[in-house]
DNA sequence: CTAGGGTTAG
């Protein structure tokens, strides 16, 4: 080899951009005697670095495909490696491509490996392509690869898998002579991705049974199961497991972990677990922020991004989407438009769930104009961007540009859901447009074939109580096709409390205390009912009856910001540090307004 | 050069 060959080498090593590589070809091509053997050297190079930097595929596909097309009697660990570069890449055009170059090979007559046969199946699973993923199925049969090698059985079924059809990821599991931990894990997988968590539990159970031993992996997915179960019992069944077989608890298991014991309910432990973590990442911190906002500790939920700030860690949008959720319920404005500036500053779209959350957080802190502004500027808007600024402007009473928005939905396509009703029938309730909500209800199941949950019959029967059509609203309730719940019975007492009908109070009283005998709500309403109707010697005994059982209060609680610290209050909550100046200053507040002639209500 | 892992809204 001269030395111009070797420099062009040399070259070719430390080349670290495509343009580059473009100028090292064409110096190949135009003036070298290596010119021949072009292909050969350059595609190594090309396959690096499309995998390894952010130069993508789609900028250099042709390019690519020229290079593998000139290539003189490829070798199949070429066709390999393209087809691994594209299958991990995000694009699923890619993946088609992945597919096509799957093809390619077979017409020129080169044989696929058990290699090729794997990637080639990731790519399909990785975009969906069940048509193609299914025509690759049938090439393993033919050729006895489905049988022979465990790699081609195990990524069929974890195409199976992401696609949804579980069927056919039991039948591959079922005939398969050699089922080890990956065929395990991944059948496993397949029911948990498909909401069937109590099987995907089961097999786990099974494959103890078979005298398998989990991995971090496997129990990844059995814990993010129980999570989903809510089923505390089970999760620490499954944790025992952990300790009793030393499973190492890396990352991953921990955030698991972490997860399970949130969503199940006890955040003292997942807590206790969290800080005793030698390691945690951004999901670690997403979790314990998601996680405490989903069991209503939303004030928990934001100190923890506020020690995630402190470390200096940066959010993801996940993040944020959490944090903006949590705003959302206390009602933190303060910090969302923190959150809101935090975006547009590092340049994250508003679209998607983060668009999403910031209409859901500008909306449910009363900022309905801001929501709408964040809406109007999001260019891909889903069911829940719809339904989160119908919902909110309901909830501002605005029920003429909620239905004006609800009707958009048919033009741009979005099919409206169970939740997009509630918003719609809570507006006309509001509103009282009586008509318009019977005509919505009907639409719910003739037109978008959605099954009216009791929530649904509630905002019926609450749209016809606030109308004063009491009688209606108990003809509903007697031709509900499924058993009213506290949520119909809450809104029919209501609707007594509002035009105070003290004796149907007391029957549907009796009612919700059927369905919801340990909850308060009921004697609450019914002895409001009373004092309104100045029955002072009723309420004063359903108080007094009420004592003598123990029931499930439903605590008061509200919450403002001050500086950026959220001070949240219960009814009777003496903690806060300044609580005796702030009891002082309720009292002078009070009977301020006694003096002015005003009586309180209750 | 092979397969299976965690968090996300209304």
């Amino acid at each position: 080899m001269n030395s111009q060959e070797l420099w062009v080498l040399d070259r070719l090593k430390s080349c670290k951009t495509i343009t580059q590589l473009k100028q090292i070809h064409a110096f190949l091509i135009k003036t070298s005697p290596l010119r021949l053997r072009a292909p050969q050297l350059i595609y190594p190079k090309l396959i690096s670095l499309c995998t390894t930097s952010s130069y993508s595929f789609g900028a250099n596909l042709t390019y690519f495909r020229s290079i593998l097309t000139n290539l003189e009697n490829p070798h199949v660990i070429l066709y390999n490696n393209a087809i691994k570069a594209l299958s991990s890449a995000q694009n699923s055009s890619f993946s088609l491509e992945a597919v096509a170059l799957f093809r390619a090979m077979l017409i020129k007559g080169l044989v696929p490996d058990n290699y090729t046969v794997p990637y080639v199946l990731k790519a399909c699973a990785q975009s969906q392509a069940l048509r193609e993923g299914e025509q690759i199925h049938a090439h393993c049969i033919k050729t006895g690869m489905l049988l022979s090698i465990v790699y081609v059985k195990n990524t069929l079924m974890r195409l199976y898998a992401v696609c949804g059809v579980i069927k056919a990821v039991q039948k591959l599991f079922d005939g398969s002579p050699q089922r080890d931990l990956v065929s395990w894990t991944t059948l496993i997988q397949g029911y948990v991705k498909m909401g069937l968590l109590r099987e995907g539990v089961a097999t786990f159970f099974e494959m103890c049974d078979a005298n398998l031993r989990a991995d971090e992996m496997t129990l990844v997915i059995v814990l993010s199961a129980c999570s989903k179960l809510g089923d505390l019992e089970l999760g620490r069944k499954i944790h025992d497991y952990m300790l009793d077989n030393e499973v190492n608890s890396d990352v991953f298991v921990g955030n698991a972990l972490v997860n399970m014991y949130l969503n199940c309910g006890d955040a003292d432990f997942a807590c206790k677990l969290f800080d005793e973590m030698p390691f945690r990442n951004v999901i670690s911190w997403n979790s314990m922020i998601s996680g405490l906002a989903h069991q209503g500790k939303f004030k928990e939920s934001l100190d923890v991004f506020r020690k995630m700030q402190n470390i200096g860690l940066k959010p993801d949008d996940v993040t944020l989407v959490g944090v903006l959720n949590s705003c959302a319920n206390l009602g933190v404005l303060e910090l969302g438009k923190w959150v809101h500036a935090y975006i547009d500053k590092n340049r994250i779209k508003a679209d998607g769930y983060i668009g999403n959350a910031l209409v859901d957080m500008y909306a449910k802190c009363g900022s309905i104009d801001q929501a709408f502004r964040v809406f109007q500027g999001m260019k891909n808007r889903d069911v829940y961007s719809y339904t989160a600024i119908i919902v909110g402007l309901a909830m501002h009473g605005d029920a003429e540009k909620a239905l004006s928005i609800f009707s958009e939905m048919p033009i741009v396509r979005i099919e409206p859901d169970e939740v997009t009703f509630i918003g719609v029938l809570s507006a006309c309730s509001h509103a009282g447009l009586v008509a318009e909500g019977q005509k919505y209800f009907e639409e719910m199941s003739s037109v978008y074939n959605l099954i009216p949950q009791t929530e649904h019959y509630g905002c019926m029967v609450d749209l016809l109580g606030r109308a004063g059509l009491i009688y209606e609203a108990e003809e509903f309730i007697r031709n509900m096709p499924i058993e009213p719940d506290a949520f119909v019975w809450g809104a029919l007492l209501g609707a007594c409390r509002i035009h105070g009908k003290v004796e149907l109070g007391e029957s549907v009283m009796r009612k919700l205390l059927e369905v919801e005998p340990d909850r308060d709500g009921a004697y609450i309403l019914m002895s409001n009912i009373y004092s309104s109707s100045n029955k002072w010697r009723d309420a004063l005994k359903l108080r007094k009856a009420m004592k003598g059982k123990n029931m499930k209060k439903t605590p008061g609680c509200s919450s403002i910001e001050l500086d950026g610290v959220v001070h949240e209050f219960r009814k009777g909550d003496k903690s806060h540090p300044k609580s005796k100046e702030i009891y002082k200053l309720l009292e002078d507040i009070m009977s301020q307004l006694k003096n002015y002639g005003h009586l309180a209500q209750y």
